[in-house]
RNA sequence: GGGAGCUUAGCUCAGUUGGUUCAGAGCGUCUGCCUUACAAGCAGAGGGUCGGGGGUUCGACUCCCUCAGCUCCCACCA
């Protein structure tokens, strides 16, 4: 059949993945084989794929498409994220835009607009990751807030309570006055940040609430949070202030009167030396107030607003009472200066929103146990990190790692488990069943409207963390006694899960804890930690610097192969990826390559009657010895998780060895036929190749796999077995390497002297050329006769060196003596230069005594076959003057 | 402030226990080719004192020290 000159891979993409689903070649059962298993990191639910995923999940499919390939029950689960926070605030968006307030719904009508929200927009992304090939096993699709891993959830926390592990405590957290919840420590980014440091007078007091003239100066970048200040801090050792000892001070404008109190917290040479202590808005302020017993004065409500407790500018924004209290400050005289002023300040990871400290009651849960395990776990090897320099971030982090803040202040999410009493104590229940049996036990005259519950959910990684396991069962968690069922038992632990380094410790360090917990062993064994998706000048991919490619744009215009390829070109573990279209397009090319190769075989015919020329029948010898080679490189490159370098090796297997040496020796004249066993060895090296290839490239190798034969309705390639890496002749494929670089030379020398690759030249060799590798050398460089002799003589021709051969093409007419008689002088000063700087070494004794044999040896043999060079270019040199 | 990492060709990066003619790859660049698989291609070529300095060693891109520059992570200096 005709194939175009071009590979068309937007039709060829639809059509073998509806094939493969339609097989269900995705789907794994238990049974008898060795399992392969990866979780997805699981996407938003309401996600669209960006080029990070497009990363992972390449990667991912990489690794499930070998291991699939290499026998094993290969099984990829996929699935998606409630994302709590990111979720809601799309939500809360959504219903703005249409007029609704989320203040104005109760939970159960919010609920069910984001249920249609998620029914809507869920699962985008699932169909997003089926254009690039993924191979997941679909049938197993499971969606964090699904009823049972909600459940599994549930239990999960009732576990940790009973366990003692989960506790509720007023903390100070960090509060996203946007999105109306506390947010944990991992989810804070500190980013330096321009304000102003506003220099501020609090008035002495007369002791009567009265200011006197006597006034000190306290630095804050602050100035909204005065009223709720309950002192001013001084270090008990500052000289400057000891006046002060015992002295009340007015608070600017609303003239309520603080103590002065010592506390070496602060730093005499920061500032003015005078805090003022804020216990309610700063986390070292409340621990100062904890020490001195301090009141807590809130006066920020939870959208960042001053409340009534304030007494000024009450209503006002936080940012917008800054400014106001500014000015009201300097109108009252208590304004002294204001200096521009670089802090870091902490702002929420998913809205962007300035974080402010917030005192609120809380649920947490205690990491230290958790955290030792997980930290084992990783340090005696048994989860591994690659790169393994995370080992180190990853110990520091689970080192001094905080309790969990685990609630949040949001509606969509798995709704903490805690019932309250009417008198404030409460009961912590899988179900509200088993809260009002265990509130009776308490007061027999309890009713289930008696209870209230939590209204909080939990955070989100909070479910993430059991994923590894609930996928496959969603009662163990919560439950580290109960028997697995058939499918955790068979499928747990995973064996690698690739994901960024981001989350480490969000999610994958988690992930180790509650395995550890429930299952008693690791969730996975290998960690892969991509870098972060940039763009070639290294900024990070964004919507508001719009150097972030749709990736489905990009499939459309290369095609899903030409961008895993483009993905994976520039892949190396750890490393941030700078990403570039022009990858891309070389992902394309390649298609094409391969396409063409494809192309030329198919359009072969056998001639019965041909005879098995010699230069075909040395290039499918050495092809045979050298796919053996890289085919045991490859091998190593995976086991190493160096993904780029394996497909790079596969690359230039097939781009360079495949179709720029074999076939070009293979290939037979124009209309004529080609011998049966050489299109037979050909047929097979291409099919190795194709397998070979579709870890990477799964759509383009089944297309033409599937074209190579007759094939019958259930074949595919994703299920034939990786060729299998056997012992080679590297002698061999050292010999016909030796004759490739007699073909590039003199290619080389007709590139020079401007000769036709279709004039036939001669070739005079002096010394021992493995002469079963000299029909490469006469088919590639089109050589009409070879002579083997003992001298060039006095014929002009160009000469040159392969290895320790000296080899010369007589050219009549076309050599420039003094020329060449330059080169070779040239030469043969290298040569010399080098083979004194051989001797040295070699008279060396410290060397020949301290260095490994096989060094020295090399070293003498370097001397030999630099010898044997200068003599014969000394020959050739003489015999060229004396013409 | 603490910790980790990086610096090799124009760009992006390999370089495994220090030792094969080890200074590499891909892309880009330059030159010549529309040669009946492929111009999304073919053939050929050029390009780096391995960030600077010092040390250990017979031998250093590789190990140690130091300086410079960059990146990331952690951290409450008001």
């Amino acid at each position: 059949m005709e194939l175009p000159a071009k590979y068309n891979p937007a039709e060829t993409e639809d059509k073998w993945y509806a094939y493969w689903l339609k097989n269900k070649f995705f789907h794994s059962e238990p049974d008898e084989r060795e399992p392969y298993t990866i979780v997805i990191p699981p996407p938003n639910v309401t996600g669209i794929l960006h080029m990070g995923h497009v990363l992972n999940n390449t990667l991912n499919d990489v690794l499930v498409r070998k291991a699939r390939m290499d026998g094993k029950n290969a099984c990829w689960v996929p699935g998606t994220d409630h994302a709590s926070i990111a979720t809601e605030s799309k939500v809360v968006a959504k219903l703005k835009a249409e007029g609704i307030d989320k203040e104005s719904l109760t939970r159960e009508e919010f609920l069910k607009y984001a249920w249609e929200w998620k029914e809507k927009h869920g699962g985008i992304i699932l169909n997003q990751l089926r254009k690039l090939g993924a191979s997941c096993d679909w049938d197993r699709t499971k969606f964090t807030m699904d009823p049972d891993l909600s459940e599994a959830v549930i239990n999960t926390f009732v576990y940790f309570y009973k366990k003692g592990y989960i506790y509720r405590g007023i903390r100070m957290v960090n509060w996203d006055p946007v999105g109306h919840t506390a947010v944990s420590d991992e989810e804070v980014i500190h980013r330096d940040t321009v304000s102003k440091f506003y220099h501020l007078r609090y008035f002495i007091s007369d002791g009567e609430g009265h200011p006197t003239d006597k006034y000190i100066i306290i630095a804050t970048t602050r100035p909204e949070t005065i009223m709720a200040d309950a002192a001013v801090c001084i270090n008990p050792e500052d000289e400057r202030y000891h006046w002060l000892k015992g002295k009340k001070v007015l608070i600017p404008l609303i003239n309520k009167e603080i103590p002065i109190i010592e506390d070496s917290y602060v730093e005499m040479g920061f500032g003015t030396g005078c805090l003022k202590v804020t216990p309610a808005h700063d986390v070292n302020d409340y621990e100062i107030g904890q020490r001195h017993n301090l009141p807590v004065i809130d006066i920020i409500d939870d959208h960042g607003r001053l409340n009534e407790k304030a007494r000024i500018l009450v209503g006002e924004d936080r940012f917008e009472a800054r400014k106001k209290i500014e000015t009201m400050l300097a109108e009252a005289g208590n304004l002294e200066k204001v200096e521009d002023y670089t802090s870091p300040v902490g702002y929420s990871e998913r809205t962007n929103a300035v974080i402010e400290p917030r005192l609120s009651m809380q649920w947490f849960l205690k990491m230290d146990a958790l955290a030792k395990d997980a930290l084992e776990s990783v340090e005696s090897g048994k989860v591994r990190l690659i790169p393994d320099k995370y080992r180190n971030t990853y110990r520091h982090w689970m080192e001094n790692v905080r309790d969990w803040c685990i609630s949040r202040q949001l509606w969509w999410g798995q709704r903490i488990p805690a019932y309250y009493l009417p008198d404030g104590r409460y009961v912590v229940e899988a179900t509200p069943e088993a809260a009002l049996e265990a509130a009776r036990s308490i007061n027999p005259d309890l009713t289930a409207a008696d209870l209230r519950q939590d209204e909080d959910v939990l955070d989100t990684w909070f479910s993430s963390w059991l994923w590894p396991i609930s996928v496959f069962d969603t009662h163990k968690a919560g439950h580290p006694d109960a028997e697995p069922d058939r499918d955790l038992a068979y499928y747990y632990p995973t064996n690698d899960l690739v994901t960024g380094p981001d989350i480490l410790f969000f999610w994958v360090a988690r992930m180790i804890m509650a395995g550890n917990e429930f299952m008693h062993d690791v969730p996975f064994r290998n960690v892969y930690l991509t870098g972060i998706v940039r763009d070639k000048l290294g900024r990070k991919m964004s919507k508001t610097l719009g150097n972030s490619p749709d990736p489905l744009e990009l499939i459309a215009k290369y095609g899903a192969d030409g961008v895993r390829l483009g993905m994976l070109l520039c892949t190396s573990a750890g490393n941030d990826i700078l990403f570039d279209e022009s990858q891309v397009e070389q992902g394309r090319n390649f298609c094409n390559k391969i396409w063409n190769a494809y192309r030329l075989v198919s359009g072969w015919n056998v001639d019965a009657a041909a005879r098995h020329p010699e230069a075909a029948s040395v290039a499918v010898r050495w092809f045979g010895n050298k796919l053996n080679a890289v085919l045991a490189d490859v091998e190593d490159h995976y086991s190493k998780f160096r993904i780029s370098d394996a497909l790079m090796a596969v690359y230039k297997l097939f781009w360079d060895d495949f179709c720029s040496w074999y076939l070009e020796l293979v290939k037979p004249a124009y209309g004529a036929g080609i011998d049966a066993s050489t299109y037979e060895a050909t047929k097979g090296f291409f099919d190795s190749l194709l397998k070979m290839i579709h870890p990477f490239m799964p759509f383009i190798t089944e297309e033409l796999w599937q074209n190579m034969e007759e094939r019958k309705d259930g074949e595919t390639i994703m299920l034939q077995r990786m060729p299998v890496s056997a012992p080679c002749d590297r002698a061999f494929i050292s010999d016909f390497e030796m004759a490739c670089e007699a073909v590039v030379a003199v290619r080389s020398i007709r590139q020079q002297k401007g000769l036709s690759p279709r004039d036939a030249l001669s070739l005079k060799v002096k010394g021992d050329f493995p002469q079963e590798v000299m029909p490469v050398v006469t088919r590639l460089a089109n050589i009409s006769s070879v002579e083997k002799v003992d001298s060039f003589g006095d014929a002009a021709g160009v000469s040159f060196m392969v290895r320790t051969i000296e080899m010369s093409v007589p050219l009549t007419g076309l050599v420039d003596a003094g020329e060449e008689l330059a080169k070779m002088e040239a030469a043969l000063d290298y040569q010399e230069k080098f083979l004194a700087s051989v001797r040295k070494k070699l008279t060396n004794e410290k060397f020949v005594a301290n260095a490994p044999e096989q060094v020295v040896a090399n070293e003498r043999k370097k001397e030999a076959d630099s010898l044997s060079k200068i003599e014969s270019l000394k020959a050739a040199i003489a015999a060229m003057k004396g013409k």
